[in-house]
DNA sequence: CTCCGACGTGCTACTGTGTTGCACGTCTTG
DNA sequence: CAAGACGTGCAACACAGTAGCACGTCGGAG
């Protein structure tokens, strides 16, 4: 939203030598302006008010971001993907899933260390901690 | 497929009171015999076989299983649901993700305890941890 | 400057997963 | 047996995500 953010964004993707198209940097721009993972049908959504992104234009965009590294696709427990920019501590936190309103927050606080013994012959890849519960915003009083 | 899981499976059903119905019976059944977390596509195929189950009754099947205690439900990274039949651990093991064949796993191996430090007035719930990789079918040689 | 190819965007249509509503059949209980 | 609850099947739908194609725009070669 502020002049801060926009700026951040279209720098961001300046400096991978890339064009700077409006998708993408209002795409950029609204996770920045989040922070905190936002779900596509909640991009598409913030967009809309000056002038909506094609729904297919917005994946592949955020696809786009994701492989330059510009963003985090994780995982919601509504089977939606959820889109976060790339701040300074990236990997290895958890993320919490309200289950109330369903929006999703980092958790960059937990830093855990797992002690995995997989079986025989099995390739290990990534690991993924998620918090299911309600948030601040969604409790009672 | 054998007497014992089928046998296994209906007096689990019994057990609880309940109507012991082909269809309850069978998707239990087929649980108990894959010993891993399946897909309904998984669960569908699987009984084709022997008369197919409706599409809606399955889920129903499925769900009614979760609600029961009988079945767990854990999300896929595929976005599809994926239910194993409840032994004696049920909670707190970890699932192992094949990236390739898309497979899921029981790691009941991993107890992991976390140790959480959420933020103020953030109500936790539920935590779950998932691995992805290549499991032992899937690797090169 | 102009042309041309690569890239980005938008539209339509499609897949796959899961859900809802309704009709029909079956079981069970009085 | 009758009545109601429950289980199943069918059709239609909702939603997230993807594929294919056409068009426009950008940017470099000539």
């Amino acid at each position: 939203m502020t002049q801060t953010t926009r700026e951040r964004a279209k720098t961001a993707i300046a400096e991978l030598d890339e064009r700077v198209t409006e998708a993408r940097w209002r795409t950029l721009e609204a996770l920045f302006a989040a922070g905190r993972p936002l779900s596509h049908a909640e991009i598409e959504a913030g967009l809309a008010a000056d002038g909506a992104i094609d729904r297919v234009t917005l994946y592949r965009v955020l696809d786009w971001l994701v492989g330059r590294g510009l963003a985090h696709k994780i995982e919601g427990h509504d089977r939606a993907w959820r889109f976060s920019a790339v701040g300074n501590d990236t990997h290895g936190h958890a993320h919490f899933h309200c289950t109330r309103c369903g929006k999703v927050y980092c958790l960059t606080a937990i830093q855990p260390t797992l002690v995995l013994a997989l079986p025989p012959r099995f390739h290990f890849e990534e690991a993924g901690i998620s918090l299911r519960g309600t948030c601040a915003d969604c409790q009672p009083h």
